[in-house]
DNA sequence: TTGGTAATTGCAACCGATTTCATAAGTTTG
DNA sequence: CAAACTTATGAAATCGGTTGCAATTACCAA
């Protein structure tokens, strides 16, 4: 166990004092290049490694950002992670990651914890339950940015990165018209959270656009679990008339529900057309492979990244207070496919 | 912007100094009761949270845990990360994660990091191309344990935690022979990584030990990409005489892999028995469901973190020096079932 | 040669909590 | 009643960088 190398020790050995060696550590312009030189040269030498928590402790900055997520082992929030994970380790920040396991009560004390952790920004999806976010005031507070992805939330002083889901709900619905479909049933989210409830919105625009009616009957709500798709299906067996489209707001929940019609004697897409969303890696494995919406997770997460960063760079006026919204795509497969492709 | 409150703050309301705070706020015994009673309340009053670097500087501890994952977005990584962030968040550690994104080139880098951020431990799943673990060494050298999970290195010093990679491959091979296949092929990954190499292993003993010989040929090695899964199926349908069985060290692949097979119009199980590694949620949704290795991912993460942080807690002679091994079991589906089950 | 400016460098305070050692008050014991 | 502990508290040093301000040196023009 060697000891640990500090600027004092490499003042001693290059006969400069602590503080030049701390400048040019830190490549302060006011000081001699040749110098410089030199105590890179002995530092590496030496093996020090700077001690953040006393240069955390005085610069109050940690480069470290929080991520607070529903639940990690999901397709869409590790591609999140990924690709958060590559911004910020090219940016030299560190990320602390936890999980609310979808529930407010949880969120609340990682938020907590968090704070205690002094972050210097923090990226957050909301949790299913999570009804006020309050306990994101302290950040809001002290100036600390919050920036919400996919599961958002509004505040005056928070950015917020989405995918336009009313769009994208609107483009499955429709596309699922133009196959002929004139009876669809969405399954959905809790619609407290914005994500599902914009995307209900998307699909009953859809219908109106289309002159086709919005019956309330024909929305099932659902945790979008697998069983829920399982369930959904017998729901939707039971309807009369028999729907002839699906549109879940989920691709897990969407490959089981059509798992589930198939083995009731359902073909698809010729009886019933199903879209999902998300654009699981799974979409692609199973028969018929399914026609979803291209949720690009693992950007949204660099984009999440890069943009707190630039903020906490800068430090200046810029405001955050925005929406970024990125583009996402139908991806049509076989599972709505009935006629040819125009 | 409020500004923060201190110990020193604390103290001038309560009328002690400093020192009793700090003790009081750590629960020291040599605390009167009362007098913790009251600063506790002010404390909490004044809304004081403890300063990390401070506390960090002094102590030298950090309650922080490095992982070094290979790649963070799939579906077991994923779970893995679950299951170590809820231990770790419980014992009021911070997680902080990086990806190696599978090249011993990023691991480096990220092992340096992890080294200048001070983590207490951390928690390795190596990259494919690892050649050797020198660039532990550092964490080695202080006494900082490095656990390695799944993908393992040999280190007296480090603690590993598999599955018996051997034990696996060889029940899933000897299920499949028992279902009558006498010609199976195994697709497994770059066997410089251990996880492969022993089930490799697994797989040729339990052919050797039901009288069956063991082919070079039938063994294709390759990244266990979805693509590599369909080039699979086509070097399989070229074989001579066709396998009966495949075993294939990755669900993912798997899937792909029978999806190809049967596009080229073979019958599963009936013509091929296919069996894959790792109870994605995948397996239970294509047709025919797959059966696979239950790998018990979430589990791996929680043990990982609490052995690491016993050690940590413990800090006393306790030896590191050994490997956990967790269950794994074969699940049988449809895609290997040819026989009723016994 | 002198005044003045720019370029370097260092002193010392500071960030906030922890901890060693000393001290004071209260208790017990012989 | 004094010696010997206990118990509770505080002063001050410490962890290792960072930074405002002062000091020193170098360089140049007048």
């Amino acid at each position: 166990m060697d000891k640990d190398i500090t600027i004092y020790d490499i003042a001693k050995g290059v006969g400069f004092s602590p503080t030049t060696v701390s400048r040019a550590l830190n490549n302060h312009p006011a000081v001699n290049q040749k110098t410089k030189q030199r105590i890179y040269e002995i530092a590496t030498q030496m093996g020090y490694r700077s001690n953040m928590f006393a240069s955390n402790l005085r610069r109050q900055r940690t480069h470290t950002i929080g991520v607070i997520v529903p639940i990690l082992n999901s397709s869409f929030q590790s591609s999140v992670m990924a690709g958060m994970e590559k911004v910020a380790t090219e940016a030299g920040y560190n990320l602390i990651i936890s999980q609310s396991m979808g529930t407010a009560e949880k969120e609340v004390a990682n938020a907590k914890t968090m704070f205690n952790s002094r972050v210097d920004g923090l990226l957050v999806s909301l949790a299913h339950d999570t009804e006020n976010i309050d306990h994101f005031e302290p950040f809001f507070k002290k100036g600390i940015p919050v920036l919400f992805y996919d599961r958002v939330a509004e505040h005056k002083q928070s950015t917020s990165i989405v995918i336009d889901n009313v769009q994208a709900a609107y483009k499955a619905t429709t596309h699922l018209i133009e196959q002929g479909c004139r009876n669809i049933v969405h399954i959905s989210g809790n619609l407290k959270i914005n994500v599902y409830a914009n995307r209900l919105k998307g699909y009953k625009y859809a219908l109106i656009d289309h002159n086709l009616p919005f019956r309330e009957s024909l929305v099932i709500t659902n945790n979008l679990t697998e069983e829920d798709g399982i369930k959904a299906a017998e729901q939707i067996l039971k309807m009369k008339p028999r729907p002839d489209g699906v549109f879940v707001s989920n691709d897990f929940c969407a490959v089981n529900c059509m798992k589930a019609l198939k083995q009731a004697g359902i073909s698809i897409p010729h009886d019933i057309a199903v879209v999902g969303f998300n654009n699981d890696p799974i979409t692609r494995v199973v028969e018929p492979s399914l026609t979803t919406i291209d949720y690009p997770g693992y950007e949204m997460g660099e984009v999440a990244v890069r943009s707190l960063i630039n903020y906490l760079d800068a430090l200046s006026d810029i405001s955050i207070t925005n929406t970024i919204t990125l583009r996402s795509e139908l991806i049509v497969r076989e599972s709505s496919l009935r006629k040819l492709q125009k």
